[in-house]
DNA sequence: ACATTATGTGAGCGGTAGCTCATATTGTGT
DNA sequence: ACACAATATGAGCTACCGCTCACATAATGT
C-alpha cells in the first residue's frame, strides 16, 4: 500500500471530524453573518457558536475573511449548480421558453438561502477576495453569450454581448430584489405573473428591434 | 431683535466656521470611504484627514454611523434632484421620449460622483440608518407609478405597480452596473447605442403585450 | 504497544477602534 | 471691555478585535 498511497492523494485531505469543524465553523458563520451582520461577526464569536475553539478556526481559515469568503464561495456554488443545470438544460431551446425558464430558476437561485444572500450582498465588503459575489453574473453572462450567439437568426440585437450584459444583469437585479424586498410580488398567484412580465421584457428586446417611427 | 429672535429659528443653526467644520468631515469621509474603504475609515483618521480634531467630529456626528450617514443622505441628495427634475420635466410627454430621457439622467445621476456611489453600495453595510442608500428606489418608484397611472391608455401592463417595479430596478441596475462595471459600454460612441437599447427594452415592454403566439 | 501525525484548545498579546472630557480658543452681544 | 456662549482641541480610556502559540488530546500505521 505504500507505492500507491505515495502516488495517489490521499483518500481525503482531512479526517472525518476536521470536516465537521469546517463545516460546524461555516453554518456558524453564516448564522451570525445573517443575525449580526459582518462588523459583529467577531472569529471569536464565530468559533463559538460553533462550538469549537479559536484556534481550531485558525487552523483552516487563515483570516476572517478568508472565512467569509469560504461561505460565499459554497453559497456561489449552490447558486450556479441550478444556473448551469438550467441552461444546459434549455440550451436547444427557443428564446421564449429558454427565457422564462431562466427567470423561474433565478427567482430559485435566489430562494437557496434568501436570507444568506442579502447579508453577504448588503453586509459584506466587496474587497480583496470578498468581491467574487459578482463573479456569478460574469459566468452566467458567458454562457448566456454563447447561447445567444447560436441562436443569432432567431433574435435581432446587434451585439450578443451587450444583449447578454442586459439580459444577464437585469435577470439578476429583478429576481434579487424581488426575492429580497418585494416578496409580495411573488405570492403564489401573483408569481406566475411576474414572471411574465419578465420573460416578455426580455424577449420582446431580443426579437428584432422595432423600426423607429417616423 | 429679541422678540423676534425668540419666535424665528435661527438665522444660522451655526457660526460659519462650524459650517467648514462639518463640511470638511463630509468631504474627508467620502474621500477615505473610496480610498481605503469602510472598515479602515476610522474616525481619527477622517477627522486628521479633514483636519479637525476628533473631539469636533464627535460634536456634529454621534457616531461613526451618523457621520457615513450624513455622506450617503448628501450623496443621495445629489442623485435625487437630477431625478426628480427630470421626472416633473417628462411628466407631459409619450412614453419613448419619457423613458430615453430618464434612462439618459439615471446615466448622469450615477456619475455624479461614481466612485463614492461604487464605494456606497459596495462597502458599507446596509443596517440600521445605513439603510437609506436604496431609498432612492422607493422614491423614485411612486412617481413612475403615477406617471404610468396618468398614462393607463397608453401602455399595456396590467399592474402600474409592478411596471414601475420593474422599470425602475431594471433602469437602476443597467446604468448603476454599466457606470461601475462596464464604462466601455458608455464610451463616446457607443453610449447611444446602450441608452437606445434599454429605451427599447422598456418602450417595447410597457407598450401593449404581445399576444401569444399559437 | 508505541511512535507519529492530525486535530483541538484557550489564555493572552499587540493593536486599534470608537468615543469622552477637561481644558483652551474664538466669536458675539452689550 | 467684558461676560458668556459657541466651537475646537487631543491625550487617553475602555473595550474588543484579529490572531498566535505552547500545549493537550485523539486517530493512524506498523
Amino acid at each position: 500500500m505504500s507505492e500507491r498511497s505515495r502516488t495517489n492523494p490521499r483518500k481525503s485531505a482531512s479526517q472525518q471530524r476536521s470536516r465537521l469543524t469546517v463545516d460546524a465553523l461555516l453554518e456558524a458563520t453564516a448564522r451570525i453573518l445573517v443575525k449580526e451582520g459582518y462588523d459583529r461577526a467577531s472569529t471569536n464569536k464565530v468559533a463559538q457558536a460553533a462550538g469549537v475553539s479559536i484556534g481550531s478556526l485558525y487552523q483552516y481559515f487563515p483570516s476572517k475573511e478568508a472565512l467569509v469568503a469560504a461561505v460565499i464561495d459554497r453559497h456561489i456554488q449552490e447558486m450556479m449548480e441550478l444556473a448551469r443545470d438550467a441552461l444546459a438544460r434549455v440550451r436547444e431551446c427557443a428564446v421564449e421558453t429558454a427565457v422564462r425558464e431562466l427567470v423561474k430558476v433565478m427567482i430559485d437561485a435566489h430562494r437557496v438561502n434568501p436570507k444568506l444572500h442579502r447579508a453577504l450582498v448588503e453586509q459584506v465588503p466587496r474587497v480583496g477576495r470578498l468581491e467574487n459575489i459578482e463573479s456569478i453574473d460574469r459566468e452566467v453572462s458567458e454562457l448566456v453569450r454563447q447561447y445567444l450567439e447560436a441562436r443569432r437568426d432567431e433574435i435581432g440585437v446587434a451585439d450578443p454581448a451587450i444583449a447578454a450584459f442586459v439580459c444577464v444583469t437585469t435577470v439578476e437585479a429583478l429576481t434579487h430584489a424581488a426575492v429580497v424586498h418585494r416578496p409580495d410580488l411573488l405570492a403564489e398567484e401573483r408569481a406566475d405573473r411576474f414572471v411574465d412580465d419578465v420573460t416578455r421584457l426580455l424577449v420582446q428586446y431580443l426579437r428584432e428591434p422595432q423600426p423607429q417611427r417616423p
